[in-house]
DNA sequence: TAGATTGTTAATCGATTAACAATC
DNA sequence: TAGATTGTTAATCGATTAACAATC
């Protein structure tokens, strides 16, 4: 492993090489050349080239790469095969939603507290999770030191969320939340998920384009 | 407004632009520098007036911007005044949270039809819409000719209504699913909403910084 | 061995930042 | 007018693509 310091965009579309190299070993393949997986994936094979070589040789010059070999050295590049812990804030249509569709496991993450304000929602289950009560935050924590936050809280709730969690020693939030974490803590690793941000720029380009 | 084309990492940050103006907005402020905004957002103030620049001279030199104005011009550049018509397929968890959380009409569209395969839904309503059964895709695209699908299907089912859909007309997606349009259909737009490698970042930036 | 394909360096392209003249 | 701040050009930085020697 290169010590340099790994480029954003290289970062993110590693997620998108574990895909499909699962997808390749599940049809069968053993072995894809970079010009191949190129073709397939609607990249160039200089970039998976140079993307891949951040990380080490994982190839053979003249065979290609090994498929299983590859996604394998990449899920452990992705930190896939040491799970954090995870818990969920904000139970409405979104939370549920990402609760049940997720699999957390294959992402790298245990989830192993879900939590609302709401008391009426109290003690309901959901996927082998009791939904607890927000006030019951600081003495989860304490005892569970979660790694990970997930917000699916209303923007105007967030702010203080966040400085709760982050004041208990959560150092990683996926945010479904409009609140900028990182304005106000830059050390703190955060994956923003804004849905309306991601509509508005479809709607520029079918304007635009 | 230009006649270059803009680029994608300019089109990325519109939709934040127009999300700070607007809270400033609220905030009763009426004009603000590039520089205070800047500051504000984490970006440069070079950046926000290249970025600006793209569009058009929406500002004055030794005042700086007025905020109603600029959000104003940047949501017409993103085109939330026209409406765009949607149709929402697959009505699970995700197809429902998607339904109820997000504000379309806020975001240039106007969802005008739910689907799923499954007849046990079909009649249910969700926020004012009745869940139709996908039997009837052909018969409402051809008669409703919407400009948009959002796919909150499963991979495997994605290819075959993504055919049909881009047969009758669809010219825009908007995909939750894992199946990858733009390598079949190169001329569709198509904004990707991935969960799965949106939280494999997550995992990679905590595993490895 | 000969052919194929990597790993890696060099060249190109594009995006961000800096600088400053124009001007409100 | 003087101060402030834009619009815009030039310089820098980083990412992608091209090329090819190394090597399986």
């Amino acid at each position: 492993m290169s010590n340099r310091t790994i480029s954003n965009s290289v970062i993110r579309r590693l997620p998108r090489y574990y895909r499909f190299l699962g997808e390749l070993k599940a049809s069968g393949m053993t072995r894809i050349s970079s010009r191949e997986l190129s073709e397939r994936m609607g990249l160039t094979a200089s970039q998976i080239r140079q993307d891949l070589n951040c990380f080490g040789g994982f190839g053979q010059q003249g065979y290609g790469y090994n498929i299983e070999l590859l996604q394998s050295e990449i899920g452990k590049i992705l930190g896939l095969d040491r799970p954090k812990t995870a818990i969920l804030i904000g139970i409405g249509n979104l939370g549920r939603a990402v609760t049940m569709h997720i699999n957390f496991e294959s992402k790298g993450f245990r989830l192993i507290g879900l939590f609302d304000s709401k008391e009426a929602l109290v003690g309901q289950m959901i996927r082998n999770l009791p939904i607890r009560s927000t006030s019951t935050l600081d003495e989860f924590c304490r005892e569970n030191l979660p790694d990970t936050a997930i917000l699916c809280i209303p923007k105007k709730a967030a702010a203080a969320v966040t400085d709760q969690l982050v004041g208990l020693g959560v150092k990683a939030f996926w945010n479904f939340s409009h609140y900028d974490i990182s304005l106000k803590y830059p050390g703190v690793k955060v994956e923003n998920v804004h849905f309306g941000d991601s509509l508005m720029t479809l709607s520029y380009r079918i304007t635009n384009e």
